[in-house]
DNA sequence: TGACTATATAACTATACGGTAATATTATGC
DNA sequence: GCATAATATTACCGTATAGTTATATAGTCA
């Protein structure tokens, strides 16, 4: 990230936008253990099938999932390991803030 | 990212959001080299004062920069430097998908 | 205190986007 | 071809938010 041009970070903008959203980040994080089609994912995530559908299309969109039809079903699978490791950055920070806040928290209500 | 309740997910997905814009990104760019003040920010980032402020103390509720006054000025300076670390990843990514597209774009037009 | 500078905030507009319901598309089996 | 199932798409609504302009809030110095 030394020197990103606009055009370049209009692109990690919008990397970073498909994953800012809880409902995709549940889809991902249920692709974790293989593919899944539609109709599990939608059961899994508890949204609407269509919502669901949605945003798949949007992440396959952005180059984060896979697409495969088989039959009728479409199955989907994460297109790059590395969105998890994303994940597991954003939870390291997330997890530190937390518990700094804890601490400060303690610090003040003895 | 094993469990995520959704209450994590929502986390996470605020944090990623607070990375989906391109005038945050360019600022938290500008910072990689030290901190800086409001005005050298705004030059820098090239939009008006009251834009770059209110990303600004959007990016420091979040947790991604520190802020600081000094004077009639404001400081600011980067939290956590595993930000350019997600930075990183999502611009290989994008990186290798881009000379993917290359690639292909190449073959079909010999 | 008053002028001046730096930063923040409020009010507003336009746009993007998530969710939903209804409908369209695609594939399968009869 | 027809009925059925799985998925995608469209149209719509409500809300969130980026940007702008104008104003407010410090902090400094005379």
């Amino acid at each position: 990230m030394s020197k990103l041009d606009d055009r370049a970070l209009e692109y990690v903008a919008k990397y970073f936008k498909a994953l800012a959203e809880p409902m995709r980040l549940k889809v991902l994080n249920a692709l974790q253990d293989g593919e899944k089609n539609v109709s599990q994912l939608t059961e899994i995530s508890g949204g609407t099938q269509a919502n669901v559908s949605k945003h798949l299309s949007m992440l396959a969109q952005h180059g984060l999932v896979k697409r495969e039809s088989r039959g009728t079903n479409v199955y989907y699978s994460i297109a790059d390991q590395s969105v998890y490791e994303l994940c597991d950055l954003v939870c390291g920070q997330i997890g530190n803030r937390m518990s700094l806040e804890a601490d400060i928290k303690k610090m003040f209500t003895i």
